[in-house]
DNA sequence: CTTATTCGGTTTTGG
DNA sequence: TCCAAAACCGAA
């Protein structure tokens, strides 16, 4: 209640007419009052101005989760001056409202005494910074991902406690197990999760059995630590819900933590159970972080991600034609696993996992700019092979390279770069006199120009899917979470047939009646079919 | 001398 | 001397 308070006397403080009516009778029933309050702004849409706005929507539902209806608080406008202070330089983090002020106004600003007659427009100073590109990002994108991740940060997920223990106890058997073997094997103790100590233990990389037990031992550890132990910390009565934070990169992605839900293995582990009890008897068990997460009853999990983003960008925006080709191909050929097959010369039907993953790396290290030496250590080749491959790969796609040349030459000219949606990243190092923070500026730039292009296309896709499902009156579905490039939602079964065809159905339209693209993009056409193509893709 | 904080290094994720 | 996140651990 007095954290509620705080914040809707910081807001009241903000929203003029209603600060003479409403300070009378503050001390009479403070939540009722609230309560009150709240659903009149949210009822008429009042533009709400608040420093961290998330966490004041989240507080709003936590507290009258019964009354207030998430979708009510979705369609609520919001506005918050630190994501405009972010959009400005993703670099600084804000703090605090206090350093916000401070930064931006001329004069020092002391706390308390927010006095609307001397500074009338104090709410609306960054805002005004906000020069037109940005604002239609902060508008169209920013400020309904607030609303979005507020209401995601309410949802509870589920998680298999008994599971959970469980398979923590199996983890740990299985540490003890390793620690002892590699003990045995190095014939001395030492620590097994020390980095100094296995940089001296590297160079036996050669000598039989121990790496492949450190290996399995960190694997294995991280698993225990992270995935499961980390899991338990954060559970609240059998749930989790992250945190999401919309400032806290660079690129313009989101992050997660809390637990960092974004991180999650994808790939399950697989351990020996050995029972001892009875002799001889050997288990294999597999155990895959992500079946933890269990839906509610009579609910789905439903995932979807788009394919090849930032290579799809990367065609688009350096109009390679043999790239764009690729992309051409039947809906169903995944390019990296054609890419592992050509590179490594064997069938498209046998490439796994893990040469689809390498080959992943190898574009996109090449693409960003990787050296030879950190591409021989990546193929495990060496660096003459990898500067040759280099090599033939700008000579197949002569256009990347004109494209990232193009991309540094303008950073240079304007000491910053721009995404497809006019979100910006100032690289003031780019014109240094240090070779070393120079070409990382360099790097950055080519990269920041394609990922934060994504990053845009990915909360565009977030924003449109949640909007068309707050707006339908039937669709009961939750977002659960983002991964860069998927979605998650919980679904009820007996919506998945109509949450999907919906969803394929705001897919192949949604780019006609968007925001005013042709204003944002100089390249309206390109991004239109992008845009197409990229939606078309995804599901 | 003890405790808290910060900083690399390594792992996972995403492209 | 590909990019950008978070978690964990050990050392300073």
């Amino acid at each position: 209640e007095l954290k509620l308070h705080l914040i809707l006397s910081v807001l009241i403080k903000s929203l003029n007419r209603f600060t003479k009516s409403i300070s009378n009778i503050l001390c009479v029933n403070e939540l009722l009052l609230c309560r009150q309050v709240l659903f009149q702004m949210l009822h008429r849409k009042v533009p709400i101005v608040c420093f961290n706005a998330k966490d004041f929507l989240r507080t709003v539902l936590q507290i009258f989760g019964n009354e207030i209806s998430w979708k009510q608080v979705a369609d609520s406008v919001v506005l918050d001056p630190r994501i405009a202070a972010w959009l400005i330089n993703p670099s600084d983090t804000v703090p605090s409202f206090e350093r916000l002020i401070q930064k931006y106004f001329e004069k020092p600003f002391s706390m308390g005494i927010v006095n609307r007659d001397t500074n009338p427009h104090s709410d609306n100073i960054v805002c005004f910074k906000i020069k037109i590109g940005l604002w239609k990002l902060f508008c169209t994108l920013e400020l309904p991902l607030i609303k979005i991740l507020a209401v995601m940060e309410t949802h509870k997920i589920h998680v298999n406690k008994q599971e959970l223990k469980k398979t923590s106890e199996i983890l740990g058997l299985r540490l003890k197990e390793l620690e002892q073997e590699a003990h045995q094997v190095a014939g001395e103790r030492f620590l097994l999760t020390s980095s100094s100590q296995l940089r001296e233990l590297n160079k036996l990389q050669d000598l039989h059995p121990l790496p492949k037990i450190i290996l399995e031992y960190r694997q294995v550890h991280k698993m225990k630590s992270t995935y499961v132990d980390g899991l338990r910390t954060c559970m609240r009565k059998g749930f989790i819900s992250s945190t999401w934070n919309q400032t806290g990169t660079v690129t313009g992605r989101l992050s997660a933590k809390h637990p960092n839900i974004q991180g999650i293995s994808k790939h399950p582990v697989r351990i020996t159970k050995k029972q001892y009890i009875k002799g001889k008897e050997e288990e294999i068990i597999t155990i895959s972080p992500r079946t933890l997460f269990v839906s509610k009853q009579g609910y789905t999990f439903l995932a979807a991600d788009f394919s090849h983003i930032e290579l799809r960008i990367l065609a688009d925006l350096s109009s390679e034609p043999e790239l764009l080709k690729l992309f051409q191909e039947p809906e169903d050929t995944d390019i990296f696993s054609t890419l592992a097959s050509q590179w490594k010369g064997i069938p498209s039907e046998q490439v796994k996992h893990a040469d689809r993953e390498q080959a992943k790396r190898i574009v996109y290290s090449v693409v960003y700019g990787a050296g030879k030496e950190r591409l021989a250590d990546c193929l495990g080749i060496t660096p003459l092979e990898a500067s040759q491959f280099i090599e033939s790969f700008m000579q197949k796609y002569k256009k990347v390279h004109e494209f990232t040349k193009k991309t540094i030459e303008q950073c240079r000219n304007k000491g910053y770069v721009v995404s497809i949606m006019g979100r910006k990243r100032p690289l003031p190092n780019i014109n240094a006199q240090d070779y070393k923070l120079r070409t990382q500026a360099e790097r950055q730039a080519v990269n920041f120009v394609v990922q934060g292009s994504a990053a845009d296309l990915c909360k565009m896709a977030m924003v449109e899917i949640f909007t068309s499902v707050v707006i339908s009156p039937t669709l009961t579905a939750r977002l659960i979470a983002q991964i860069h490039d998927e979605l998650l939602f919980e679904v009820e079964d007996s919506q998945i047939q109509e949450f999907s065809g919906k969803y394929n159905f705001s897919c192949k339209s949604s780019c006609l009646h968007f925001y005013p693209l042709s204003e944002l993009l100089p390249d309206f056409i390109s991004f239109q079919r992008l845009w197409l193509s990229i939606w078309y893709k995804f599901s």
